[in-house]
DNA sequence: AACTATACCGGTATTAGTATCACGGTCATG
DNA sequence: CATGACCGTGATACTAATACCGGTATAGTT
């Protein structure tokens, strides 16, 4: 096994994730807040449908900085959206 | 063309990333904060190397979370790193 | 020298992200 | 209805992220 496929816990927390983002654009187009961000409309797209759960880091930085969100904001709000135990977002100190 | 390759700026910016993970878990292993991030080792040393330039926003989060590391700070701070224009960076209001 | 722990490196396997192409729906125009 | 422009979508192509394995090098301990 060299990569494990996403579990399901992580497609939902990739639905709740474009959920927010797609909520942030509210009536805004999609090829607007692509072009803004630096990113393709249909990377956009899957990312709020959530056929991209797990998007790279700056694609998500970027679109943050289109849309005016703060990824630390987006991480917490996406795992703490649901009934996770937030282990893996617990601070270091 | 269905997938542009990483530019090198993007394999710069990924090696800045890198250091400054590396930078931010100081005396810690590897292993001791990959688990506490719930990654594998060898992913945080690909990233911390370079070698994963663009990593996925939620395992870049656990490892901030694991670092004690704000997200938005560390996107700017690769990006402000170099002579980069900043467009693609700046807020949208 | 042998043992342990840490980190680096190349190879390999598999899933997933991203971009291009082609299609349907809606609205405005004629 | 026909045409065009914009929006969102599905299928497809290709690269990259993630993880596992074995090997190598350094440093500390005995």
């Amino acid at each position: 096994m060299v990569r494990v496929p996403l579990t399901p816990e992580e497609r939902q927390r990739g639905e709740r994730f474009g959920a927010l983002l797609r909520q942030a654009r509210g009536e805004r187009s999609m090829v607007e807040v692509a072009a803004a961000a630096g990113v393709s409309a249909e990377t956009l797209r899957k990312i709020e449908t959530g056929r991209a759960p797990t998007p790279a880091f700056f694609t998500v930085a970027a679109l943050a900085a289109a849309l005016g969100l703060s990824l630390d904001e987006l991480a917490v709000a996406c795992a703490d959206a649901s009934g996770r135990d937030g282990s893996e977002f617990r601070r270091a100190g």
